[in-house]
RNA sequence: GGCCCCAUCGUCUAGCCCGGUCUAGGACACCUCCCUUUCACGGAGGUAACAGGGGUUCAAAUCCCCUUGGGGUCACCA
């Protein structure tokens, strides 16, 4: 078998969701490994008891296969994943760990601890209280008497492994930050096997990079520091050095961390402006809205948080993937748009798929600096890609869409009305969302249909004479006299109204028109409008709009 | 606070490594005008940045130092 020349990975905490910041992590780690005939592999890192590993917590797998993000080896989803590397979780891996961490017990590269969480707490308060950087002191437990060390773990006494960090200072070559040292002193020594006997984060990391043959390390800058401890761990175990790069931050547009709290924060302002004690109907309970409302580090689940959001009339910040999908992005805009956030090709080339990044992409023009997550530009790069798509494509993808996201709107139209409007909504959006949010009112009946009473709206129909009540008062009998009712046909009967009456100012007809069948003042061509709506809906609309603003 | 890293328009960035071609380029946003049956799109213009201070040099956005500012990290989380 021949060893693949470049081997990525991304390795993140179970999660049923995929953050901005993980995709473009793992869009970088696979851009990358395929760009050079390698392999790109998938990890679950699980070492964390505390932090579930239900069935959602590979819920973000989805994510990353609808953004065309494919992973060699890996837990198994469709095509993707598998592997002769695994087991890829890594709980299911402890037997190995414990191998090399007995190894290194044995070697007298690592030892027990038996420090409790109490009397660790209370030296890094002191620490901090005398103004100075806490770092373990290993004189008492690195020279516990071997008996000692066996009398107390076949006591049962809860017990660390730490690893004894050689002194001196750690120099960091990173191929995108360059080369940085530590000095002696800074990296201490690190747990590396919890007292629940599954290994820390750096442990296995070291680990299952060495054996799943790991060349390039891409993660997040945040993981910086973190690599000294992992080349320490290298050089006890004997391990190769992979190469490293670390990647920029993504954060939110006043620079603070992207996170999932934001939705609860918007959420919080809402319910605290609007200063109200009960949730909105079929939301959450009142009970978990008092206690969400009463303590800040309380957060909503998910689901919780669209239900509440819904329920309010607040749109929540787009944070993870599928919150973007959901938000009718596409998926070949998020990943161009989100390479765009710590690289560019240069040349000022902005617009590129994934195999362009797959052909171009290198880690020496991959930025320094944290990057600002701009989603208006986000949005002007999914409006070009919508626009510029054939309007089949726009037909098909936004009837997928809706099926998924707005089964209801899709239930109450036909086909074929589905057709037009999509046709008729292609050119004006910006997203897949977009028609289904700013139409509703094709599918409401004509009974049910309400009329805004704005300041435009009044304008527009009840103006000095003549107004647009006149105006489709006398438009009726005209509409009413169409034998065929096709936006063509339309435009042929109203224009010539508008050439007589309006001085051929077809707006001083079309928006009254609008406002009647759909209630308000935005709607599709009017034509295609009054077109899909049909002949019954239209005529009754127009009647009963009539009657509403002559009463 | 210690340590590490970083610093170009409001934002994402090009240029920096290998000083002169930079009167600093592009994109998004913003402003003005045009187009227009609403919304949106589109078209034409425009405003807008080398954080500050010292060096080095004939010449500095580019090299060096300091200051300031920003970020990361200091867990039995990853």
């Amino acid at each position: 078998m021949s060893t693949p020349s470049c081997v990525t990975r991304f390795a993140p905490s179970p999660s049923g969701h995929l953050h901005v910041g993980g995709a473009r992590t793992a869009l970088f780690c696979w851009a990358y490994a395929k760009g050079k005939g390698g392999t790109f592999l998938l990890r679950i890192e699980d070492t964390d008891q505390k932090r579930s590993s239900d069935s959602a917590s590979v819920g973000f797998l989805k994510d990353l296969a609808w953004l065309g993000i494919g992973w060699d080896e890996g837990p198994v989803l469709g095509t993707h994943g598998g592997g002769a590397h695994g087991p890829y979780f890594q709980s299911e891996r402890l037997d190995i760990y414990n191998r090399y961490l007995a190894q290194l017990v044995d070697a007298g590269k690592a030892y027990y601890a038996f420090d409790t969480t109490a009397e660790l707490d209370a030296k890094r308060q002191a620490a901090k209280l005398a103004g100075h950087a806490y770092r373990y002191d290993r004189s008492e437990m690195a020279n516990l008497p071997k008996a000692t060390v066996d009398a107390w773990l076949a006591e049962g006494r809860p017990a660390v492994i730490r690893c004894k960090t050689p002194d001196g200072p750690i120099t960091i070559v990173d191929e995108v930050l360059g080369e940085a040292t530590l000095p002696a002193g800074e990296v201490d020594d690190f747990v590396i096997r919890k007292a629940d006997g599954f290994p820390t984060y750096h442990f296995a990391v070291v680990v299952d990079d060495e054996l799943m043959r790991v060349t390039h390390v891409l993660r997040a800058q945040e993981h910086f520091n973190n690599t000294a401890k992992h080349m320490v761990l290298q050089d006890a175990l004997g391990f190769r050095r992979p190469i490293y790069g670390h990647l920029p931050l993504i954060t939110n547009p006043d620079a603070s961390k992207m996170s999932k709290r934001d939705k609860d924060k918007v959420l919080r302002k809402t319910v605290i402006d609007r200063k109200l004690t009960a949730p909105p109907q079929d939301t959450i309970t009142q009970a978990r809205f008092d206690a969400w409302l009463a303590d800040k580090n309380t957060q909503l689940e998910l689901a919780e948080a669209s239900l509440l959001a819904t329920g309010l009339q607040v749109t929540l910040p787009e944070i993870n993937v599928d919150d973007f999908r959901q938000s009718g992005y596409l998926p070949e805009v998020l990943c161009n748009f989100l390479a765009l956030n710590g690289w560019s090709p240069g040349e000022n080339v902005e617009k590129f798929d994934t195999e362009f990044l797959k052909q171009r992409f290198d880690l020496k023009r991959v930025v320094k600096t944290p990057a600002k997550f701009d989603r208006t530009k986000l949005l002007s790069f999914n409006c070009d890609a919508i626009t510029g798509m054939p309007r089949e494509e726009f037909v098909s993808r936004a009837r997928l869409h809706g099926q998924e996201f707005h089964a209801d709107f899709m239930k109450r139209i036909t086909a074929e009305q589905f057709e037009q409007l999509a046709s008729a909504s292609h050119e004006r959006s910006k997203t897949l969302d977009e028609m289904f949010r700013t139409n509703r009112f094709f599918i409401i009946a004509d009974d049910v249909l309400a009329w805004e009473r704005s300041k435009n709206v009044e304008k527009a129909l009840l103006g000095p004479e003549p107004n647009g009540l006149s105006h489709l008062r006398a438009v009726l009998p005209v509409l009413e006299g169409c034998a065929e009712w096709s936006a063509a046909a339309l435009e042929q009967a109203i224009t010539p109204y508008a050439m007589q009456h309006t001085e051929g100012n077809l707006g001083k007809v079309a928006q009254p028109l609008r406002i009647a069948v759909s209630g308000g003042t935005v709607s599709p061509p009017i034509f295609d409008t009054l077109a899909i709506l049909g002949r019954d809906s239209t005529l009754n609309r127009i009647r009963r709009c009539i009657a509403s603003f002559t009463a």
